[in-house]
DNA sequence: TCTTGACCTTAAGTCGACTTGAACTTGTAG
DNA sequence: CTACAAGTTCAAGTCGACTTAAGGTCAAGA
């Protein structure tokens, strides 16, 4: 039973030691227990922490990734709640797909001012009518 | 030559009239002009409020938006930072769907705790190493 | 001409996610 | 036994992206 201590929890995940108290303080992670004043963590912190690193990534909110995975790495939210989630990250991976290229369109168009584009102008709608149609995050 | 008042850019853009004021103040996007105090745009900004839209969507601050698209919709970044925001954004996507892919297990896999469940745990692992070969947001 | 409502400016406030500072505690090495 | 590095708490500060409040201006309609 390997119980780490804070600054190796930090070393090991690059989360900052500040970081995690606070994650711990917002109930995303749990220490295992306390050698005098100073925390200890169980392993799977680790894991806990990928699964943060990504949520966050992906744009969620502590409060939404802690909803997601429960207090103790159990999810506590219901399937069609999590279906949910799967769908707008679909959405949002449509958003940044589009994003990503309308950026190597103006890296290898020559037009001078890519707004005037008609390919960029095409770009453009089809995000924006993505967000007219379905305004979830706005 | 139609002129657009703020609110009317805010109802056709669903940005708030205050959101468009920060906007221009952080010259992301620029009025053509004034009718006595109040802003008139033209109808350009939209197209330029789509890709800010975007942008921020995809996890990018509005200090690096305004980058992308310079001053006036002109590109300012040269082509090789252009294709590195592309990759990352590659990157980013590629964390998403690992996180999508991650719930939509969660969702339908029965495992009481999905921290210990072996195809959960892959995803995960998966996800790690990348963020551990290319920290380069954190 | 007068009123009104939409817009203006500036400053301060808010929110999330941390970070930083100050003062305190403690297991462990010397 | 003592010193000290590494931790601790709690409060306050920071940063980005806005929002809100307070007070001011002005084009247009009655």
């Amino acid at each position: 039973m390997k119980l780490l201590d804070i600054s190796e929890v930090a070393r090991q995940s690059g989360v900052a030691a500040s970081a995690l108290r606070h994650y711990e303080e917002k109930g995303l992670i749990h220490s295992a227990g306390r050698r005098g004043l100073k925390r200890l963590f169980g392993p799977e912190v680790l894991d806990q922490l990928a699964v943060i690193r990504l949520g966050k990534a992906a744009g969620f909110s502590l409060e939404e990734i802690k909803g997601m995975f429960g207090p103790d790495g159990r999810p506590s939210l219901s399937r069609p709640v999590l279906r949910t989630k799967a769908d707008d990250l679909d959405d949002q991976i449509a958003r940044m797909t589009s994003l990503r290229d309308m950026i190597r369109h103006v890296a290898d168009c020559p037009a001078p001012r890519h707004i005037e584009c008609p390919k960029f102008q095409k770009l453009i709608r089809i995000s924006a009518r993505r967000s007219a149609v379905k305004p979830s995050k706005f």
